[in-house]
DNA sequence: ATAAGCCTTCCCCCAAGGGGAAGGTAAAGC
DNA sequence: GCTTTACCTTCCCCTTGGGGGAAGGCTTAT
């Protein structure tokens, strides 16, 4: 099949895909006459493997990897959890960062009346030298 | 002052400092002899103002915005209120979408065992077209 | 014949700077 | 006086993960 239909059984835009071959991602067979993108069964599989592992925030490097592990079917899967595992860590820093971050801007915006007066709290945390915790 | 102790006193890179001259965030005075940027208390302090709200995960876009705000005493804090509020909604959802992403994961996690053998639970959630909910 | 609907490559664009080259300037040491 | 050192300047390419659109080629339907 061409590629518009790749994209849109693996539910990805043509662009993505066209950059996933261009990175050696996914990597199609070519027609010698059209030059056209060729992929069969296998390459959607792949593109759809790739789009879920980036929508589980993996890095387009790890998608390599994964899609590495998962082409060599005599790979321990010890790789593959040791990656997910990272993974959680990652995530479990961001949520903490932003948990604090919600935490601070929810502190000001409630002590801020948001009237007319030019005192605000939200501007003087943010010039002022100290923090609001 | 030049840029140099300009940038350490923000608490910023000079790259960063450069960068914000540049976009018009933040201009210093220029040197007419050697085109030396010069700095002086007030252009910290809106350094100072920038970083923190660059901290707070405000937009280089939003800190233009906020610094017009504080630079403005006679607006009311009604805008950095609501600057405030959105971004905090921002930050919710990213939270929502990383709590949900580190389920999924975790699941995933705890049913592989990692052993050599080939069957992953992992490998088969990305590949398979279900999801692991 | 020509319009529609695919496909191709090519190039610039986003955020928010980082890295480093090439070159000017000022102060300090010898 | 000369050189090293430590500043500073502009300029250009790099990052992530593609998006937008131009210019052009192919086939199919009307």
């Amino acid at each position: 099949m061409q590629i518009g239909e790749a994209a849109r059984r693996a539910g990805l835009t043509v662009k993505t895909v066209r950059y996933y071959a261009n990175i050696g991602m996914v990597t199609p067979r070519q027609d010698v006459n059209t030059g056209y993108r060729v992929y069969d069964e296998d390459d959607v599989a792949k593109l759809q493997f790739v789009g879920k592992a980036r929508r589980f925030d993996f890095s387009v490097v790890e998608c390599r990897e994964l899609l590495g592990l998962y082409e060599d079917r005599n790979r321990p899967s010890r790789e593959v959890k040791a990656l997910t595992v990272k993974k959680i860590g990652e995530i479990d820093a961001r949520l903490a960062e932003l948990q604090s971050l919600k935490d601070e801007l929810s502190t000001l915006a409630a002590s801020c009346d948001g009237d007319h007066r030019s005192h605000c709290p939200i501007l003087n945390a943010l010039s002022a030298g100290k923090g609001v915790a």
